[in-house]
DNA sequence: GATCCACCTTACCATCATGGGAGGGTCAAG
DNA sequence: CTTGACCCTCCCATGATGGTAAGGTGGATC
């Protein structure tokens, strides 16, 4: 099949399959005669496990990881584990920064009046700290 | 004062303050004879304002929009209170994203065995949906 | 007055993963 | 043979920042 196919079965774009493919990390696809990429149902899998991971945040290199490990039946499942908590944890951590900035905003969304005059408290935790 | 002082003083490196002065956020800032950018207490109180919109997670264009209420005398609390809570939505919807994630992850991680053997619900998750 | 170090300047490249678009080739149906 | 939907490669843009290169400046010390 050719790369828009696969990239509907996948839910990767063509634009994503063939930056995967230049950056390493999927082989480079057979190509027909006229130069087009042929991409198997086994490819598909593939690319919808690339996805499946890209959608639980993972980053390409952790990726690139996780398809080794996928693809060798000697693998510990430690090796997969430690993966995916190290990312977990990068996670958590994103979270709890995330969580400092809502709380402060939202206490100062909370004071703002928003009504015509200009007083605001929102400016004024910006000015003075 | 140069660029380092200020950067000292308001917690915007040397490279930030170019940057901004080269995207139009800050005024360009005054010339000494050799070239070398100047800065008064005035342009620091102006930096650390920004400083802290990043730090709240502000974007480059909202920032230009709250300094820009913020030297307005005539401006409404409700405009900034607005700002301020647009912004906030979107980090809610970028933690319940996060935590969407991160909720997936932990059941998978603790689901895992984490030992010699190769099998890994983790991995299988990501193989099948 | 020479030297040295810390500072300043501009300019370009890298990040990270993806989309957009230009300009052009290919294929199948009408 | 034309049309439209594909495909190809190549380059640029994103957002905000850091890194680095190559060179000028300022003030202190020898």
């Amino acid at each position: 099949m050719n790369i828009g196919q696969a990239a509907r079965l996948s839910g990767v774009s063509s634009k994503r399959i063939r930056h995967y493919e230049s950056i390493g990390l999927l082989q480079p696809a057979r190509r027909t005669g006229a130069n087009y990429r042929s991409y198997s149902e086994r490819d598909v899998h593939v690319l919808r496990f690339i996805n499946r991971a890209r959608e639980l945040g993972f980053g390409i290199d952790p990726i690139r990881e996780l398809l080794s490990l996928w693809s060798n039946r000697r693998r510990s499942s430690a090796a997969v584990r430690s993966l995916a908590a190290r990312h977990l944890e990068d996670i958590d951590g994103r979270i709890a920064g995330l969580e400092e900035v809502a709380k402060t905003l939202r206490t100062l969304v909370k004071q703002c009046q928003g009504d015509d005059r200009p007083d605001c408290p929102i400016l004024g935790a910006l000015e003075h700290p």
